[in-house]
RNA sequence: GAGCUCGUAGCUCAGUCGGUUAGAGCGCCAGGUUGUGGCCCUGGAGGCCGUGGGUUCAAUUCCCAUCGGGCUCCCCA
């Protein structure tokens, strides 16, 4: 075989027959319990104006500093997306969803990009899923979008994980907050990281989140945001946890959890597993009350997450959960001659409209070749068609899993065949 | 973006302390069984040893670069 010319960019990866049967599992898994949970789906483009993510996800942030991709034609700035809160309230807004009344439970599937070096868990195009409740400021839409994360990973079998949740705060309680956090930090601003005393003036919090051993020490004994939420949010972030707890989601409190998007607000929360090795973020989400006004819409408060697919798919593996069966066919046509391979061509599609998945040889080979693809196949009958049949007007049907042949005519194959 | 590591057949991997035709298992194709798969036996196809350059009489083997994978950091799904 000569080697391959042309391959896919790195970080992006094909799809193979094989593997896309545990795709096609998830996502029915997925679609099911979405409409379970009566959320709605969306499609939006895979291609956005780069204002909008740049605004949306935040200036500041890794995703939009160094992970996009981008390009320019024309006058137009295009931007693949590297995630999907910010598009579908693009679109919330563009399409005044507001105005189908009620809140919006809406849910998503498909492509991302971030232009990361790809490691295990983590590649250049890949893939999520995640809802977006636009309209509720209830801790109980905070509460269902978590529930039906946990949900899906359930149904799926992948019980080995935490939940860590935390308020970040509302923008009043979050100034307070940085404002202690940095007459705690200031002190020893140049005992922490380089990463972290870059942090220190635009983004505090972030430091809380590092991984720099030098920063534990300090982390460690850090004030506690939760000490700085104001009444209402103190108040939000109490009903999340009590809900939680009514609903028996078992969770961890993690007052130093801070996620990478600028336009978290509030409830925050990640999944991660011990099954995915360093990169270890099942899922996550959170509030984002602020972000539809900052993108041009109505006041909006709003909650989701987005939940990485690759990820599960690799926990699965881990875990040695089976999301597909095998393929099979129901019957493959084994014909012996040209006039047996007309015959078999021209009915399988009787057979097909019967129900019955089937197939036979496009390869003119021998006898034993076809009942070797036939098996390779996972056939669970083969029929066998050659002068002899074709003169009697009786086949023989060979349930390759029993190895039992009997002659049948064809109505009486089909018969026996779509009513198992 | 940084560090470490790996890259031999479709797949999983041996091997060459630089030296004539590079191996195994699985898979693929064919035959053993001219009308019968899965087991077994026999044979066959398939590799410029990731790519480019350097050193050398000679490189798949040593050196450099590059591309790709894995791990770690950063960060996130």
């Amino acid at each position: 075989m000569a080697k391959a010319k042309y391959t896919t960019h790195i970080g992006m990866v094909d799809i193979l027959p094989g593997e896309v049967e545990k795709w096609r599992a998830l996502e029915a898994i997925i679609h099911e319990e979405a409409a379970k949970f009566n959320f709605e789906e969306i499609r939006t483009p895979i291609l956005e104006q780069t204002e909008l993510i740049v605004r949306g996800v935040g200036q500041l942030t890794d995703i939009v500093s160094k992970e996009i991709f981008a390009f320019k034609k024309g006058d137009s700035h295009y931007v693949l997306r590297p995630e999907l809160t910010a598009p579908v309230v693009r679109s919330y807004v563009q399409h005044h969803l507001n105005q189908r009344g009620g809140s919006q439970k809406l849910y998503y599937i498909g492509p991302m990009f971030r232009a990361e070096k790809p490691q295990k868990g983590r590649q250049r195009q890949f893939h999520q899923f995640g809802v977006e409740i636009m309209g509720s400021n209830d801790p109980v839409a905070d509460v269902e979008c978590i529930a039906f994360m946990m949900r899906i990973y359930q149904r799926i079998g992948i019980e080995n994980f935490e939940l860590k949740v935390n308020s970040v705060g509302d923008p009043e309680s979050r100034e307070a907050y940085k404002t202690a956090l940095r007459d705690y930090l200031g002190p020893n601003l140049d005992k922490l990281s380089e990463v972290s005393q870059k942090r220190f003036e635009k983004n505090p919090m972030r430091i809380l989140d590092s991984k720099e051993a030098e920063d534990q020490e300090f982390i460690k004994q850090a004030p506690v945001i939760r000490d700085f939420l104001n009444e209402e949010t103190e108040e939000h972030f109490e009903n999340v946890l009590a809900y939680l707890d009514d609903l028996s989601i078992s969770y961890t409190e993690d007052p130093y959890l801070v996620r990478g998007m600028d336009y978290y607000t509030r409830t925050a929360f990640e999944l991660t597993s011990p099954d995915l090795g360093s990169q270890d973020a099942l899922a996550g989400g959170g509030r984002y009350d602020l972000l539809v006004e900052e993108i041009g819409g109505p006041s909006t408060p709003a909650v989701g997450f987005a939940a990485g697919m690759e990820r599960l798919l690799i926990a699965c593996e881990e875990l040695d959960i089976k999301l597909a069966e095998p393929k099979s066919v129901d019957v493959y046509f084994v014909s012996l001659g040209d006039e047996a391979r007309k015959w078999a061509l021209t009915h399988l599609p009787k057979a097909r409209e019967a129900g019955i998945s089937t197939t036979m040889d496009y390869m003119g080979r021998s006898m034993k070749a076809q009942m070797k693809d036939a098996n390779r196949e996972n056939a669970d009958y083969a029929v066998i068609v050659g002068s002899n049949e074709l003169a009697e007007g009786k086949f023989t049907l060979r349930n390759m899993r029993e190895s039992e042949e009997m002659s049948l005519s064809f109505d009486q194959i089909i018969e026996k065949l779509a009513s198992r």
